[in-house]
RNA sequence: GCGCCUGUAGCUCAGCUGGAUAGAGCAUCGGCCUUCUAAGCCGGCGGUCGCAGGUUCGAAUCCUGCCGGGCGCGCCA
């Protein structure tokens, strides 16, 4: 319709720019919008005033003459300047209700893009460090990554879900120390439990199954393990007391420190995508970073960066000169001492994406890893010219309150919440609509006392009981023994002349716009909103009008007809949310 | 110190890539259930859009500076 009515506009552009105002410029874009309040029509226009300079007149007069030239249309009922040299339309009924029937018949398709773009994009969220549970800010970005794939899925793109299992780094060694020394407290070894470990009692677990599987295969006395280690925390130093036990413990079971290593991260990776299957999210890979260093994808990175001229030796390590190319220093890619740097493998495995034909890389990260950005950009630069094919959104900081109070969210202390105990508290629905009804970009209060009532405090419930509602009427009519008759519904909507009526046809016909811009800015709470209007919208119409009108069979078909495009839109909007749209409540 | 995010009603937030009278929910006050689910609706109260400049016919929106809040600045991942 915009399209439609840009065309009228231009037209009679041309008309104006050839005749009373010859120095009008036709601007390349004609700017309309839908209007807020229905006493300005349906659309209005900006045109006039936007070429009231080049016109060298005042936009009142300019409209006037637009309106002069304007074409005729047949769904175009009447066309009026108001304020300042708006150009407001009033769409013909027809037009107006053509909705209903394109919203029926696109069924589930609504909104979504008729034709492909023919884009690749890979979206990789979560991807976090597999050593221990997944809390409630993970939970976030897993949401608003999944959202984000099914916009972009929507918006005609054909995406990738991914998964980069951090198994290769120190994270994961901590983790296989923790697993041991509480499996050494199992076979009463006595070795304190280090500062820097991991203590939660998933850990304990992870160690109890070593004990099944292995009995005492990785016992040592011990002696042998702290002899020479130095100090722990306060004493001495935590990282480095963490990091000699590591050492030890490799040097002390050879081969048996990758048992425990594997038995800890095969257990951890199981629970997160248990946990996230359970969330309603479900992977196409997980991308293991180990690989990358095994099959040689790293030196393979390395070499495309070396050939580009953007890196240097300098101490004795690999460089990424990265502050030429907008990040605030240099980077550092192989250590001194021969080791590549997460930054390093993480390359390689954006190389790879790209190697393997994704056109645009989405990332999605915690709003603590923003520093990160510039750097992993300056590195597609480097390797392809351009930092164009990355895409990074963030999402900021979850904190979650209970009762009022604040929890903590330290994972090494063992005491924050996790996302499948919030699942469990507030169920998948309200967890993940919370997560993304608000901008990414803002700090997200996540109250649990909140979300479990079962109050209207919820915005979920607002909108599926919407959806319900409308369940609930055909279930009614069904009852009462009216058949819905879509066919004449149809032929009936010029008869939804109501305000109410006016206005949800318009919040229907604007969905699909809202499901794009959410798309193209990468913001599912923009949807969120959308569904939010409209199901704002139908439980006033709900209580102002009855459907089910026994002397009125016409009207009631029509209306019929109407909410049930309605829902149609509500489920649709749903979905890409991942909630459920329920036929009852 | 530098960088990113952020500042809108008592509270939590929308505000559609500049438009017409700045909107919801919660809280508070008052109405609406013998009729399709009251998990709902209608109305009242409540705002110098952090502050100051600038661009524009027009600024909550764009630019600059300042003030406040969050986060980040490793040969960690």
């Amino acid at each position: 319709m915009q399209d439609h009515i840009a065309e009228l506009l231009r037209a009679a552009l041309e008309q104006v720019a050839a005749g009373p105002f010859p120095t009008l410029e036709i601007p390349g874009r004609i700017g309309i919008e839908r209007t807020r309040d229905a006493a300005h029509g349906d659309f209005a226009s900006n045109v006039a005033m936007a070429s009231a300079k080049s016109a060298r007149a005042n936009p009142r007069q300019i409209a006037e003459a637009i309106i002069a030239a304007l074409p005729a249309s047949p769904q175009v009922e009447k066309v009026e300047i108001a304020g300042p040299g708006f150009i407001n339309f009033f769409l013909t009924r027809d037009a107006a209700t053509a909705v209903v029937g394109a919203v029926l018949d696109a069924g589930a398709a609504y909104g979504r893009a008729s034709e492909p773009t023919g884009r690749r994009v890979m979206v990789e969220f979560v991807s976090a460090n597999p050593n221990g549970p997944l809390h409630v800010g993970h939970g976030r970005g897993a949401a608003l990554g999944d959202c984000i794939a099914n916009l972009l899925e929507a918006a005609g793109h054909e995406i990738a879900r991914e998964y980069y299992v951090n198994d290769a780094g120190r994270q994961m060694d901590i983790l296989a120390a923790s697993i041991w020394v509480r499996y050494l407290e199992l076979h009463q070894v006595s070795v304190n439990f280090p500062t820097g470990g991991y203590q939660g009692e998933y850990v304990r677990q992870i160690a109890r199954d070593l004990d099944d599987a292995h009995g005492n295969r990785f016992v040592q006395s011990a002696g042998a393990i702290l002899d020479g280690l130095g100090h722990d925390a306060p004493a001495g130093d935590k990282d480095a007391f963490v990091d000699g036990l590591i050492a030890r413990m490799k040097a002390l079971l050879g081969d048996g420190f990758a048992v425990v290593h594997a038995a800890g991260l095969d257990s951890q990776l199981a629970d997160i995508r248990d946990d996230l299957e359970g969330f309603g999210i479900v992977y196409d890979r997980w991308f293991s970073e180990a690989s990358l260093v095994v099959d040689g994808a790293v030196e393979h990175a390395l070499e495309r960066l070396k050939a580009s001229g953007h890196t240097v030796l300098r101490d004795g390590a690999l460089w990424l000169k990265s502050s030429e190319m907008g990040d605030e220093k240099d980077r550092v890619l192989v250590r001194a001492n021969g080791a590549y740097t997460y930054f390093a493998t993480d390359i390689a495995y954006h190389l790879n994406k790209l190697e393997r034909g994704f056109d645009t890389l989405v990332n999605v990260w915690g709003a603590d890893h923003h520093g990160y950005i510039p750097r992993m950009r300056a590195a597609i630069e480097a390797l392809t010219g351009s930092d164009e094919p990355l895409v990074v959104r963030l999402s900021q900081f979850v904190s979650l309150f209970r009762a009022g109070e604040k929890v903590g969210m330290s994972t090494r202390a063992g005491e924050f919440v996790t996302l499948r105990e919030l699942r469990g508290e507030v169920g998948v629905d309200a967890a993940r609509f919370f997560y993304v009804m608000r901008s990414s970009d803002q700090p997200l209060d996540f109250d649990l006392a909140l979300a479990t009532s079962q109050s209207n405090d919820n915005p979920v419930y607002y909108i599926q009981y919407a959806h319900a509602r409308i369940c609930s009427v055909f279930q009614q009519a069904a009852d009462a023994g009216v058949a819905y008759d879509e066919q004449a519904g149809r032929a009936a909507l010029g008869l939804l002349t109501e305000a109410h009526e006016t206005a949800l046809m318009g919040l229907l016909s604007s969905y699909p716009e809202r499901v794009q811009q959410a798309a193209a800015q990468f913001a599912p709470n923009i949807v969120a909103n959308a569904l939010r209007d409209v199901a704002d919208q139908f439980h006033s119409y709900y209580n102002a009008h009855r459907f089910l009108l026994a002397d009125d069979p016409a009207r009631t078909q029509a209306r019929l007809t109407l909410v049930s495009a309605v829902r149609q839109v509500l489920a649709n909007g749903l979905g890409l949310l991942g909630v459920s749209a329920p036929e009852s409540m």
